[in-house]
DNA sequence: ATTGCATATGTTATGGTGTTACACAATAAA
DNA sequence: TTTATTGTGTAACACCATAACATATGCAAT
């Protein structure tokens, strides 16, 4: 597996652009459809288009999905690029999602993987929860 | 968050069992609709027949859902109702899926997320990778 | 037995998510 | 200019999940 550097990337064309602007205006992960309605004023009429420049943005690791929402996030952690392994945690009270980094998370997962024989590539860690913010307030 | 014993179930009904029996008997996740294809002979023929009796099954323990691959599998592992978080380890050559439980990860995810002021309520963990199994046939 | 309640079922229609196929435009080598 | 690569626009489609409504079944408590 590739980590990837957010340094040097090559200009982000329109569409790209539009949706990556549109996530990280977002104060929550947004579902394509989501991004599509935001985006209709703006060109983007049919959800391809949406897909598209989304594909090329988690290519380029700007943006995550997560998969137990079905929706995206702009990438919001400056350790993201020299890790494979990020862990999402969703707030259901405010839908926020905190992008946080562990330095032993990786092997420990490789590990528990590996007394199974299995070779990990990639992995999805989602923790959902309530947020400091959503703590106090309550 | 509540664990789930094994124990002393309730009778599955009709449909209950159609959809548990299609889920052990798989050698692969399967999603909601190829359930459904599979049990058309069986007189299931809505996929709220299906989804209704996953939800149930869901909530009794005996069946989790990939978030990754928008599918379900029957649970695989003994230990699985005395935590929280298990983990998922799919092949992505042969499909197949390992239940994994790891006495320390809940705590580590625990601590992660306390870091950050977040209380965990659930987990979704699943990796992707290559079985024992496949690599040795590589 | 009758009533009342909770759970399960059957069916239709609808909404949300993601891809295929095809045509065309812009960009960058060669 | 020719060629190849990448991005774009559109329509149609396939897959995933739920809403709404009607009916049936099982199990109390009278
Ligand atoms: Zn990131
Ligand atoms: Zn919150
Ligand atoms: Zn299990
Ligand atoms: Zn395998």
């Amino acid at each position: 597996m590739t980590a990837h550097s957010h340094t040097d990337q090559p200009a982000l064309t329109k569409n790209q652009s539009l949706v990556y602007d549109a996530l990280t205006d977002a104060k929550a992960p947004l579902s394509a459809y989501a991004i599509l309605d935001g985006l209709r004023e703006h060109g983007i009429r049919a959800p391809l288009q949406v897909y598209r420049a989304l594909d090329k943005l988690l290519e380029l690791g700007l943006v995550h999905r997560l998969e137990s929402l079905n929706s995206f996030v702009a990438c919001s952690n400056s350790e993201c690029g020299a890790r494979e392994t990020m862990v999402f945690a969703i707030c259901v009270k405010c839908n926020k999602v905190s992008e946080l980094a562990d330095d032993r998370l990786e092997a420990h997962l490789g590990a528990l993987a590996a007394a199974d024989h299995f070779t990990v590539h990639a992995a999805t860690v989602e923790l959902r929860g309530i947020c400091g913010q959503c703590r106090s307030d309550a």
